[in-house]
DNA sequence: ATTTTTTGGTTTATATTATAAACTTGTTTA
DNA sequence: TAAACAAGTTTATAATATAAACCAAAAAAT
């Protein structure tokens, strides 16, 4: 009847951070966190889980000599949001029309 | 961007509850336990917090000298439901072609 | 007729998560 | 050179989901 929800992706902010990534080459820490609006902290923990769990590639470097880290979905990543989405549809279907 | 999403939707054993609800008149304890696959215990919870949510109502009574606990979604239920789909289509949009 | 099993749940305890607060390392500015 | 800022990370806490254990009443078995 409801096929489970993959449960790194049934998180609001995961669920942001990929949103974003998969319509974008790659994102920056400090892009993801002006869109997403998190903390520092909850960002840092859940890009780690993402690249944990290889949907995500974090790639560490320094920009005017500050670090930067970019963030870029990988094709597993890719499958996983496009199977969520499929999954989710089979619960958000539209109010039946009652008599 | 991203609105938030209702944490008391967001939860797979939640939102499959309103999910059936929302298509049915009401639903059994028992029917929702066979549609959910979830635990006697864990259902229990949920529907409670659903219905101190206000999401839906829950009517105690007997059949056959046995327990019979009956849910309905309230129209409160029904509205966000239909808010927290619309607050998910705003995440899930498909990927955006490559070159 | 009393022990055992089943029905239909609820409560309590535990494991997992999400989140924010505090911290770190290095850089720039006053 | 001390204070403020950048860009994160780590640690601690609060919230959640879930299962295990429990309970009361009814039915079945002995």
């Amino acid at each position: 009847m409801f096929k489970d929800l993959d449960p790194m992706l049934h998180s609001q902010l995961r669920l942001s951070i990929m949103s974003l990534l998969i319509s974008l080459e790659s994102a920056e820490f400090s892009y993801l966190l002006e869109q997403t609006k998190a903390s520092k902290g909850n960002l840092s923990i859940q890009l780690n889980k993402l690249k944990d769990a290889g949907y995500i590639s974090i790639q560490k470097s320094f920009r005017n000599n500050y670090p930067l880290t970019t963030c870029k979905i990988t094709p597993k990543g890719i499958k996983a949001f496009e199977n969520y989405v499929e999954a989710l549809s089979g619960y958000i279907h539209k109010k039946k029309s009652r008599p």
